[in-house]
RNA sequence: GGGCACUUAGCUCAGCGGUAGAGCACUACCUUGACAUGGUAGGGGUCAGAGGUUCGAUCCCUCUAGUGCCCA
């Protein structure tokens, strides 16, 4: 016998077991092939090695597993592909970490083969960590198969797509200006970098008089502690000395305005735009200015890219340290003097003698260096003004720390080549979007987009297949035997080669996942049956770092889309809609909700790692909206609340109190199949829904063909939560509210063939409801479906094999009819007796009144049952009703509940009278509309006819409530 | 500044050209032989505001206000 309450804890382990010892998940399963078996695969998003398991995760993988769990009981070959991606930078950075804790010496001292060693040995004892994650979230990946992005087969597909890419002219090295992380000191590509705004508040200008009318003077400590607390938000404007007046020209200056001061050091021209009258003479003269503090002359250029109607018209060009001021200085031939080091700070020694570096700022941090030279300015008398200004600043999405543009020598692909194919596909509709409308930044994008920088620096990841020689010359190649043969045609002899030090961006292994999982670069069978996969699964934030890039390679290696469908979720956000994060403290781990865990141990995790204000700040807030902790709902309650709350393209707020309900609702289905337990319902050989007799039976039977059908196409749909909903609905709205209470006298009865068909068919139809719940409630399911058959026969499969319910011709419009008539009238006669405060215990005779042949025999039929539900010690028949009864119209039934002495007829009488209210406002409704000629006229015949039947209804509840209402007045 | 969404019950959200729905919360009653992690009944909404299209708008269109996200 089943317990009162279901223990997830102590069911889900017990069932994982289970389908690891059947290796129930593993695709190219023999017998379904030999059956013909359509293949069906998904590539999980593989996430970072160094990752644990967040919410992110837990809907990501729910609704994958949904997928993947319901087209497997479709009968298909289905690969749910898992694996883990290397996280270049993050995993680098999680080892030296390590390292430093341990004491050990640091990367730099070690060298790249020992730092190597030592990431490979933390990947091997805790990159495990978020694979056993899903597998506790139940993921029905095929684990056998799992792979890791430096896997040896994933790296010899990053090599020959490099490769092939580069002897394609896809792939080439530049010096060109890139997103450089001063905190890493690596490049990083544009998506990694985050546009923060920022204002300052410091103000002053030359000649600013104070109250008294005294001349300001400029206050380097008040920007400095300004600075202090942002770098960033001021727009300084500075003078520049033209070297030689200019006829035409009134100043001996001109005035130009930054946001990064620091920068002029490596100015190198000023612009101005070619129409400006202002500076025409300046242009015409060709004049220079004098760099201040440097003493560099550099030209005033004309071109379109300043604004005259911004400031002065007149910017300071940058070309080393600006994307726009690199452009410029290209159109106009002027120099690029890089000023920066890869630390971010000025330049020292012989670089910074390289570029007129003054030796005031050598070797200055960039922020320091921007005080010292707007101090320096100002002591010139140079400094025009200071203003806030709000202007967003570059920031390393990992770092945190600001981004400098930086010259340097960096791999590139024309991803502008790849993407037309990438492009089309969407287009075309070979690869479709759900919800259709992320197609849109997809374009935009793919529309728009750069050359992409793939080399990073650093020593964690695929290192690049290239090669130098003696004169810098390059050979990329598979591997150093052929990068030797290669220089050796070239240079007549073996030459020295060395390998390029960088490795590549992690999302450039990453966008081979699709085909490097299933064996490509070889042709394996998995790579022919698998591939093009049917649906990638993901949220909206990585359609460019990685759906975008999956498409370009996938079209260009494989000549084909890597998915037919994407299907793209919103965030988990907490209950409130803030998202979640660490420093706001609201972060919930999917495994607390599962396991459950104490008030104490939900602060310390939170708090962890917080300055003492925010601690204290989040402690409170854990105290009052989590006062007893979180207790464990289960796997299954977490996992139904992701599907039920996954309307398409919208967020999840996720609550406890919903997981809450869908535990209740676990524990509802529990007890359901307790009771099937207890009454002997015991699924039959060879039973035959389609021969059922009884009418509860047939009208269950045609529920759940209905609610079947939903859920399937609301899968097929994408729509999660609509097939939640259907299958929630069904089970507790439907079968246990109704079904299992009016077969109770059935059970109880005497009738043996009634309850020998109506115990087959309850145990049935709990098979059906385990089979359509079990893509949602994996674990609870198959739990039930191993325990229902102790009294059975065996089940030949487990849950997560079997077949998924789909049925037809068991709806019978006479069997709907009949329960609908009697769910009907047992909720009227409820809902009166509540009303007239008849109390619940107490048991009332019904008088139906005027009733029919139908009726009758419905009585006869289910007089028990209806006696049972609506708490009746009798059901009789009569012409009128009896004097001093309250009146129960359900359909097309009007009966009498004789109360005379118990119920105070005030009440009843104003009872009637709202309910005919109520009736007439909607009579009202259908009659404005039946009188409108245009209606009439214009509407669907359909929409009239509705209309019609309403009203008639309608009228027919007044009339009888009239009826009774007049009695009580007589 | 450009683009995309959103605004429906106290809260979190579905829905949709033709009787406004769910979960949770709330109220009353109920230890009825699966389940109090339950049962029964009930209250609660001018579907953000203003126009327009339509026989008919919560739904389609325009504008306004507010909110969020993406891109510059």
């Amino acid at each position: 016998m089943l317990e009162k309450t279901y223990q997830p804890a102590a069911i889900e382990p017990r069932v994982s077991a289970e389908w690891e010892k059947a290796e129930a998940f593993k695709c190219g399963n023999a017998e379904r092939l030999a059956a013909g078996a359509k293949s069906y695969a998904i590539v999980i998003p593989p996430p970072n090695v160094t990752g644990s398991l967040h919410m992110g995760h837990a809907l990501n993988n729910t609704l994958q597993d949904v997928l993947a769990r319901f087209e497997r009981m479709r009968g298909k070959d289905v690969l749910w592909q898992p694996g883990t991606d290397h996280a270049g930078i993050a995993t680098q950075m999680v080892v030296e970490r390590k390292l430093a804790a341990e004491n050990k010496t640091d990367r730099r001292t070690m060298g790249r083969d020992a730092f190597l060693k030592e990431v490979w040995r933390w990947k091997d004892e805790s990159g495990g960590t978020i694979v056993n994650q899903l597998k506790r979230l139940g993921a029905s990946c095929d684990w056998s198969r799992e792979r890791f992005t430096m896997d040896e087969g994933l790296s010899a597909a990053v090599r020959k797509v490099f490769v092939e890419l580069y002897r394609a002219g896809l792939i080439y090295k530049d010096k060109r200006l890139v997103n450089w992380d001063p905190k890493f000191q690596t490049a990083i590509s544009d998506l990694e970098v985050v546009q923060v705004e920022k204002k300052g508040s410091f103000k002053w200008e030359e000649g600013q008089t104070d109250k008294e009318g005294n001349t300001v003077a400029f206050d380097v400590g008040a920007l400095a502690k300004v600075l202090a607390k942002d770098p960033s938000g001021h727009m300084y404007h500075f003078r520049y000395p033209l070297t030689e007046k200019v006829a035409g020209f009134e100043a001996d200056h001109i005035v130009v305005a930054t946001t990064r001061p620091e920068t002029m050091l490596g100015d190198t021209g000023v612009a101005v735009h070619p129409d400006d009258e202002r500076y025409a003479a300046l242009i015409k003269a060709k004049a220079t200015v004098t760099l201040p503090l440097v003493g560099r002359v550099i030209p005033i250029v004309a071109d379109e890219y300043s604004d005259p109607e911004k400031g002065t018209g007149a910017v300071k060009i940058t070309p080393a340290h600006d994307f726009n001021d690199f452009e410029v200085g290209k159109r106009n031939e002027l120099a690029q003097i890089n000023v920066l080091d890869a630390h971010g700070q000025i330049l020292d020694g012989a670089a910074a003698d390289e570029a007129e570096v003054p030796a005031a700022y050598r070797g200055m941090e960039r922020f320091a260096a921007r005080l010292k030279i707007v101090e320096d300015m100002a002591k010139a008398g140079l400094l025009a003004k200071i203003e806030p200004t709000s202007h967003t600043v570059p920031h390393g999405d990992r770092s945190q720390v600001v981004i400098e543009p930086w010259l340097t020598d960096q791999w590139y692909v024309k991803a502008e080549e790849l993407a037309k194919d990438a492009l089309a596909a969407v287009r075309s509709g070979k690869t479709r979007f759900v919800p259709e409308r992320f197609a849109n930044d997809y374009y935009r994008w793919l529309d728009n987009i750069q050359p992409w920088c793939i080399s990073r620096q650093l020593w964690w990841g695929h290192q690049i297949p290239a090669w130098y020689g003696p004169d810098g010359d390059v050979f990329v190649a598979h591997d150093e035997v052929e990068a030797a043969a290669a220089a050796k045609k070239k240079h007549g002899k073996e030459v020295k080669l060395t390998r390029d030090e960088d490795v590549l961006d992690t999302w450039f292994s990453s966008a081979l996942w699709p085909f490097s999982t299933l064996g490509w670069p070889d042709e394996t069978s998995e790579l022919k049956r698998y591939y093009p996969t049917a649906a990638l699964v993901t949220g909206f934030d990585i359609i460019f770092f990685w759906v975008a890039r999956m498409m370009m390679m996938g079209m260009h290696f494989m000549k084909e889309v890597p998915f037919r469908d994407v299907y793209i979720h919103g965030l988990v956000r907490d209950g409130q809609g803030n998202k979640m994060s660490k420093t706001r403290g609201n972060v919930i781990d999917p495994l607390d909700i599962i396991d459950g865990i104490t008030l104490k141990d939900l602060v310390a995790k939170r708090t962890v790692g917080l300055d003492k204000e925010n601690a204290n700040r989040v402690e409170r807030e854990v105290k009052k909206d989590f006062p007893e902790g979180i207790k464990p709902y289960g796997t299954d309650a977490l996992r139904f609340t992701m599907a039920a709350m996954a309307a398409q393209g919208s967020d999840v707020k996720l609550s406890i109190d919903r997981v809450e309900g869908y535990r209740n609702f676990a524990t509802k289905l529990w007890n359901a199949a307790r009771f099937a337990e207890m009454n002997e319902c015991v699924r039959q050989r060879d039973f035959d829904p389609a021969s059922i007799k009884e009418t509860v039976n047939r009208w269950i039977a045609g529920e759940l063909q209905k609610t079947a059908a939903e859920v399937t196409e609301s899968l097929e749909a994408y729509r999660f939560n609509d097939a939640a909903g259907s299958v929630y609905e069904f089970v507790w709205g439907v079968f246990c509210d109704w079904y299992l209470e009016l077969i109770k006298p059935i059970l109880m009865g005497d009738d043996q063939n009634a309850m020998a068909e109506t115990r087959a068919t309850t145990a049935w139809v709990l098979d059906q409801i385990l089979k359509l719940l079990h893509p949602f409630m994996p674990f609870i399911t198959e739990e039930l479906w191993a325990h229902m058959v102790e009294h059975g026969e065996g089940r030949l499969s487990l849950l997560a094999l079997s077949q998924w319910p789909s049925h037809e011709g068991l709806v019978s419009e006479t069997a709907d009819a009949e329960i609908g008539w009697l769910v009907n009238l047992v909720s009227e006669v409820r809902s009166v007796r509540s009303e007239m405060n008849v109390p619940a215990g107490a048991k009332i005779p019904l008088v139906i009144i005027g009733g029919d042949k139908t009726a009758a025999a419905r009585v006869d039929t289910h007089g028990e049952t209806l006696m049972r539900l609506a708490r009746l010690d009798g059901i009789t028949f009569a012409k009128s009703a009896p004097k001093g009864a309250a009146m129960v119209v359900a359909g097309e039934t009007t009966a009498a509940l004789p109360l005379e002495g118990i119920i105070d007829m005030d009440a009843e009488r104003k009872r009637l009278t709202r309910e005919i209210e109520k009736s007439n406002v909607d009579i009202g409704k259908m009659d404005a509309k039946l009188d409108n000629p245009n209606f009439i006229e214009r509407a669907k015949p359909e929409a009239i006819q509705e209309a019609r039947d309403r009203k008639a209804e309608l009228e027919d509840i007044v009339k009888r409530l009239s009826a009774a209402l007049k009695r009580l007045e007589v």
